[in-house]
DNA sequence: CCACTAAATGAATGGCATTCATTTATTAGA
DNA sequence: TCTAATAAATGAATGCCATTCATTTAGTGG
């Protein structure tokens, strides 16, 4: 990541109007780094929608076709920015707290991030870690806090991805309305269901929060009993 | 839902090239079930990618313009194609067999079910089950099965939530290409994370299934200890 | 000095969901 | 029974989108 200013981030010389004109400008306007945080900027101002080669181009003060010199495709894109929200995910209680303790701070705040993003879910789920470097850190600090609390080599992975799973869920479940299980005029046909939902109305917590720490606890129970001695 | 046989159904009377000319036909070409049906058949010749309205609208013989009689978006169609899927999935083991099995048997067919159809999954997840009777009609099912084996009424709305959390993250690992954890040359960095893959590599599962299997059994403990009494 | 490569512009391209005016057929009401 | 409203189709736009390509200009390596 070279320490190129992006363009976005200096001050427009003329308002933003005038036009560079064509052929390699004398300094790069680009780079990954740039690109990555204008996308970040737009996603936070518009939301994933608001996310367009033309808008992020556009931010820039580039032309879109520009950005493909940098990247290959949207994808790409999208690409970058999960990279750089991994580096976000707290993962410092590791080797500071008890193991449970750790996976819990590493979770929530491993989901916080996602919620926020969660059109990069698909991305994240079949995006090899060879090409997310923030990603492979993660994981790498996450593998050695499992090793440490005793957990058998061979189990680690699946631990991790069963968690990840959760996770990736919940943060699903934290955008969504908070009435969308209201049965409607329904209610009458499902009684069972209405009276769930009703009988959970009364929640202090998101009823979003309550599953998330609901369902964590009980894996941290039930993948916490394969470790071989405490820490 | 009308009798009426979609249009893809029944063999082009002059192989499906002369047009109908314009004007409302004697008898009604469309309706939501044979949208359904023909994106269901849309999706499993070509994928999500080829499920476009033009493509739809072609299967059904008919103008893209068409389909906006019927549904006021491919959101809607979405939605249609998710609530058919949902009576896919198998609830029959509630009230058939003890809790535990039957929550097992409904998750691994719920996650095989969207597993096929992660696009959906950011439907689902914002999905008002007002506008979804299947869907409705599962979570009734599974609302009894929890209070009937001595669930408190209000945790079993969260309960469930965090079986679907898991269940939709999971759909996703399913997708992932075999080697996602391949730390590549990257491998001398992150001793700890290649180890756990190294180590993880033996068993005779897929890695998607080992991570789900390990995952509800821990869901399934740590939630089956909120229930009052045994089954 | 020259060929090559890198990085920009600007003009296409093709696909996409969606809208609208129009046509035709059915249906409800007076 | 006529008539107005409604339903369901066509076909022609519209605007947005990612992406590609020819072209221009500027550095860089031999």
């Amino acid at each position: 990541m070279p320490a190129v200013p992006a363009a976005h981030q200096r001050p427009a010389p003329d308002g933003g109007v005038r036009r560079r004109r064509a052929g390699r400008p004398s300094s790069a306007v680009l780079d990954k780094a740039g690109i990555t945080s204008a996308a970040l900027e737009l996603v936070s101002r518009k939301g994933y929608d608001g996310l367009t080669m033309a808008a992020l181009a556009k931010l820039l003060e580039v032309a879109p076709s520009a950005l493909y010199n940098h990247v290959s495709s949207k994808q790409d894109v999208l690409l970058l920015v999960e990279d750089h929200l991994m580096s976000l995910v707290d993962v410092s209680s590791f080797g500071a707290a008890p193991w449970d303790d750790a996976v819990r701070t590493w979770a929530w705040s491993y989901r916080n991030v996602f919620a926020e993003h969660t059109p990069l879910i698909p991305v994240i789920a079949v995006l090899p870690v060879t090409d997310a470097p923030q990603t492979l850190a993660m994981y790498e600090t996450v593998s050695k806090g499992f090793l440490d609390a005793g957990f058998p080599q061979e189990r680690i992975i699946s631990a991790i991805v069963a968690l990840e799973s959760f996770i990736f869920g919940s943060a699903y479940d934290v955008t969504a309305p908070e009435d969308i299980f209201d049965p409607g005029t329904m209610a009458e046909s499902t009684p069972y269901f209405t009276a769930a939902v009703r009988g959970a109305a009364g929640t202090a917590l998101r009823a979003a929060d309550a599953a998330f720490m609901l369902g964590l606890d009980a894996l941290i129970d039930g993948l916490g009993s394969l470790r071989r001695e405490a820490d």
